[in-house]
DNA sequence: ATTATCTATAGATCTATAGATAATGC
DNA sequence: ATTATCTATAGATCTATAGATAATGC
């Protein structure tokens, strides 16, 4: 969901006052997301960002989870937006390493992931769901990729059933040491290390 | 835990009541972020897991920030103490896939850092130094690892220094797989997958 | 009318301080 | 004496509900 437009006026007015309103509290949710993740995210800190009260928020966001679950909502847009319009089509491990690369110039959102993702390990939290059937699409995904590649069998005589889940931890993995000491690795670098190191002969 | 031994006899009583008391402590805070994060995980928390006030709790750690610290300090000396009290003797990848499979059995630690590791990269968190630090070290042992087993070039023309943080990411990476999706993933496999990769003849 | 915001506030928590009381160790 | 805990409480927050008021769209 997300287009609420009851839009649709005259011209064509892109989205209505609402949804430009929900679309500024979501991108002040991320942010505050990525300073203080979801349960130390305060409505009242979201609201200050936006320049509302906390309550005025509450009013496009009935609750804090709703806000959450709005925020994962587009991020899996964005997701499947990015991966060219088909949310199965797998991505080529050289278009990976150019969102990695994407990824690398916007420190703000993946750390608002990445501390959702943490969080989302603790018992009962609301992005469970979100991340355990996103690993579960993007391990299918990949392994469809690295079949594409490779073939039935890489490197190490391996099977892409084995190797997916590895490419996704590098890549997760690789944004926390990021994000930590930004100085000391290079995270789109990393990735294509471990391209080299796949595509090697067997 | 579980063992809240006020053993402690005539002989030697190993560590004192109060140093007991501190491990109990210790556990429940542990258990507790595993289920909340720090910042979810309240001191009336855990002090009702251990059986005493709040207030009694702050009587052995002041703040709840010495609270964390402490467990920090314990994972710091139990990450020292299992690598054959060297800190410095890197370990042989064979030793760390049985570390990984030893950390398959105790879900709850694997959970308590990892939430947190997720949390120390939001703004101003008192584990960051802990997490940059660990993996400065991690880093540079398993850089030497890396090149006492493969020499300078590992497959793919590629130096350890470049593979280190890969290798990092995947233990990293994996465990978030891990606990999202328990019987989805095999997390020591995963490891030994990583293994054969880098093992195979170039 | 409907939508966007605001003020007021209930009802929970949370961390930390102050000071009392009971138990333990010399 | 020192150590372990407790009761009482201050002072902040936090989420969410209730109900008023102003602005916008027909």
């Amino acid at each position: 969901m997300g287009t609420a437009e009851q839009a649709g006026p005259v011209g064509a007015a892109r989205a209505g006052r609402r949804a430009d309103r929900r679309g500024e509290i979501l991108r002040a949710t991320m942010a505050v997301i990525a300073e203080r993740g979801y349960r130390g995210a305060s409505l009242a800190a979201v609201a200050e960002r936006v320049g509302i009260t906390q309550q005025g928020l509450l009013h496009y966001f009935p609750t804090k989870e709703d806000l959450l679950i709005a925020v994962l909502e587009a991020r899996d847009e964005w997701d499947t937006g990015a991966a060219g319009k088909q949310a199965t089509s797998p991505w080529p491990l050289d278009l990976l390493a150019t969102l990695i690369e994407y990824n690398a110039s916007r420190p703000g959102v993946v750390q608002t992931f990445s501390a959702l993702l943490g969080e989302s390990v603790t018992e009962g939290h609301p992005a469970q769901d979100f991340f355990a059937r996103r690993y579960a699409t993007i391990r299918t995904s990949l392994t469809e990729t690295l079949r594409e590649e490779f073939g039935d069998r890489l490197p190490g005589n391996l099977t892409p059933e084995a190797v997916a889940p590895l490419v996704i931890a590098v890549m997760d993995g690789m944004q926390f040491q990021w994000l930590l000491e930004p100085g000391e690795v290079d995270m789109p670098a990393a990735f294509r290390t471990l391209v080299q190191l796949l595509r090697q002969a067997t």
